[in-house]
DNA sequence: TTGCTCCTCACGTCACGTGAGGTGGC
DNA sequence: TTGCTCCTCACGTCACGTGAGGTGGC
């Protein structure tokens, strides 16, 4: 609620694994596999630093990677696809793009939102299917519970 | 639709791993660690040979596996309390166990059953929310396709 | 100064993938 | 008889877990 303060305070690792629920395992192996930052100023032995904005990166990562059931290579795909839409928006914002560019921009982003919500969409229709499925028994247990008295 | 044959046709590996969609090896591997029968009477060196059944337990297994994203060992134990309630259900209709007995049974599946629809519920609402940020960005993308004449 | 968290190797584990080399059934 | 699928080691890989031993900031 208070105006964002001119200099926010940095993180360390295990605060950070705390906050998305993880580990600073993970946080160190996301780092060396190229999916979080690293950054690479940083001296052997120095502790590790982190923002709010590397926060929300991982905690994206780790949605992708436990809701979608992708390898982290095609978790590191999936968020490069939305840095490079983030990209495009700058470019559209900045540069004033000509008309054709602008259909490009567009229609790659459209491709890289249906390909997600086609993932998306597998696996929840399953997991309705698989809900459904445990409801029901569940309703017929319940029902003999009230027939024999639960 | 014909009436099932007498004998049913023994599949091998290979046709099993082709009708769910995984591979020998993984097929083997869940034989390896408990997951499936394993067929302790076959002599080493001699083709394995499965059932209908066998393909229906490999197939849940594998969805339990992709939707719940828990480890093979959690997914044994869940296999395992369906198996435990169909052998309650068996005594049920045998034995015809005392009213105590009854209620011990069918509290122990609503607790099993409740257990899983907790991880399936969870794992659903969170798909959801993903789904519905992507289809809120690919409106946006396409109000502005419409915008830019695409 | 004392804990506590952090650091870097480095080996272990889980869930398979991937050949190497050989045997058995249409 | 010729392919094709199957078999058993056994090493490789991905995504981390888990100490071992040591250094740095409230």
């Amino acid at each position: 609620m208070s105006p964002a303060s001119t200099t926010e305070p940095d993180l360390r690792i295990g605060d950070v694994a705390r906050r998305v629920g993880t580990t600073a395992r993970t946080i160190r192996y996301y780092e060396e596999i190229g999916l979080l930052p690293g950054g690479a100023g940083r001296p052997s032995g120095q502790h590790r630093v982190y923002t709010e904005a590397d926060v929300e990166r991982l905690q994206e990562i780790m949605r992708l990677r436990d809701l979608l059931g992708v390898s982290l290579d095609e978790v590191g795909r999936l968020v490069e696809a939305e840095e490079a839409r983030a990209l495009l928006r700058r470019e559209w914002h900045e540069d004033d793009p000509a008309p054709e560019r602008r259909r490009e921009i567009l229609a790659e982003a459209l491709g890289h939102i249906d390909a997600q919500l086609a993932l998306v969409h597998r696996r929840s229709v399953e997991l309705e299917a698989l809900a459904t499925e445990l409801e029901a028994r569940r309703s017929k247990v319940r029902r003999r519970m009230k027939e024999h008295g639960g």
